[in-house]
RNA sequence: CGGGGUGUGGCGCAGUUGGUAGCGCGCCGCGUUUGGGACGCGGAGGUCGUCCGUUCAAGUCGGAUCACCCCGACCA
């Protein structure tokens, strides 16, 4: 893409207002445009981070054999009715609205009770589990102050799976086989070496622990335990020695940390699929219930918290597999042969399938380019001048490294394959 | 929801004892510039969050209200 087709552009100055690092720099540099308190629109330059992000989870979750669907915003009350959490009292961050007729409805936090539902047409036999469907989409709710940026939004962007097994042992199976996809999005994601999965409080239905993957950050809102040899952790809030002794964790091997939330997998046991009357009949003919697994991956938190790990003084550092474009190529001048030269390579990259962002404004010097660049966060950036023509060459330089190198068209090929 | 703070051109800010709004960035035009956010000259752009009140006169004083930020509580 040419920069000077992109709407957005940055600003110097950091917007009064925000605080948090993730959404001041996201904004200035034109990834997102904030619509009140805990909402933020995703402008072009955001929605392609976090179209990648959701692309990895996507393929991560096809893989173990999630198939995905698209459950509505829009709720009707009486399936929450059955599990009792439509009442206020019970859930209290709901947004709610009414029809014309005066019919309350929700507006979606979380779909357990509407999966359950919307399975109870097609679940019946054995032979229909085990089943995983997963969605990625918008959730709402009406937390009390939004606060740290797009880290905790009213509205925010989730990847959501349920698990439906036939008995304690295939759930158990289930699960680990989704913990063991989540190492690999966040591997993917960049963020792998400090995420750790973290054992937490399972919920007041069931005796198990659930599973938070935290990621370390110095704005976390949560304290873990980590023993990093065992790339384990345990949340403060159930860090008792009798936890300790059920985790096989060792207090002298743990380190405490501040992390943020990125994701968190919880047995559900078969209270949501009993309360709804979602049964499947065993090869006996025995009508039996069906144990469900819930598995959260905060798709827009992740894109803050990874603003809030990598960043520097100069701005965001993506990692390459989620960046918006690998490349900002940036000619310097307008030499007719320097643009003629830039131009050639622009398209040769695009013919490679190499997202390149061409930073090709006349009136603007050099200095801002790179601190353009360098704010957006682009992975990569290749430099086309007199100097580096004279040289049938680029100069390159990555986002984390201060060392430029001078690169042939093939060289610089060969390195971004292997980008 | 409790406590604290802030609302003034697109963004960041200043505005004295009340006297009818200014600076920087950005934007537009012309010219000089071009390897780390250049410079000169000339422009455009604001019912000062909103409403009510006090006053000859309100960005400025009083009240209400809305929004935003911080701390706390809350966060399937």
């Amino acid at each position: 893409m040419k920069r000077t087709e992109l709407f957005t552009k940055t600003s110097k100055t950091t917007p009064a207002g925000e605080v948090a690092k993730n959404a001041q720099l996201l904004i200035r540099a034109g990834y997102i445009h904030k619509e009140m308190a805990g909402v933020y629109a995703y402008l072009p330059l955001g929605l392609r981070v976090l179209e990648n992000i959701k692309q990895i989870v996507r393929e991560e979750m096809n893989a173990i054999g999630g198939q995905e669907l698209s459950m509505t915003v829009l709720q009707p009350r009486d399936v929450w009715e059955k599990t009792n959490r439509f009442d206020d009292a019970v859930v209290d961050n709901w947004f709610k609205t009414k029809l014309k007729d005066g019919t309350e409805l929700g507006v979606g936090l979380t779909h357990e009770e509407p999966v359950v539902d919307a399975l109870i047409p097609y679940v019946s036999s054995y032979k229909d589990l085990p089943l995983s469907v997963y969605q990625i989409g918008p959730k709402f709710r009406n937390e009390l102050r939004a606060k740290s940026g797009i880290l905790r939004g009213r509205e925010f962007v989730m990847k959501d799976m349920y698990s439906f097994a036939r008995n304690q042992a295939e759930h158990d199976e289930l699960y680990e086989k989704t913990a063991a996809a989540y190492t690999k999005i966040y591997d993917r994601l960049g963020i792998g070496a400090e995420t750790y999965r973290t054992a937490a409080d399972g919920g007041y239905f069931t005796e198990r622990f659930s599973d938070e993957y935290q990621t370390l950050s110095d704005v976390g809102e949560d304290t873990i335990y980590v023993d990093k040899a065992k790339k384990l952790a345990i949340n403060k809030e159930i860090y008792t020695d009798e936890n300790l002794v059920k985790l096989g964790l060792n207090r002298q091997d743990l380190v405490e940390e501040k992390s943020v939330e990125v994701g968190n997998i919880f047995p559900l046991e078969s209270k949501y699929s009993d309360a709804l009357d979602l049964y499947y009949t065993d090869e006996r003919g025995q009508r039996q219930s069906i144990i469900m697994g819930c598995y959260g991956i905060g798709v827009s938190r992740i894109m803050g918290a990874i603003v809030e790990k990598f960043a520097d003084e100069q701005g965001i550092v993506w990692p390459v597999a989620i960046a918006p474009f690998k490349i900002c190529l940036i000619n310097v001048g307008t030499d007719e042969n320097v643009v003629k030269f830039t131009i050639n390579l622009y398209k040769k990259l695009q013919e490679k399938g190499v997202e390149v962002l061409w930073d090709d404004r006349v009136d603007v010097r050099p200095g801002e380019k790179f601190a353009d660049a360098d704010l957006m966060g682009i992975p990569h950036r290749v430099v086309v001048s007199a100097k580096t023509l004279a040289q049938n060459s680029v100069e390159y330089k990555a986002r984390t490294s201060e060392e430029t190198l001078i690169l042939t068209i093939d060289e610089l090929l060969k390195k971004i394959a292997c980008i």
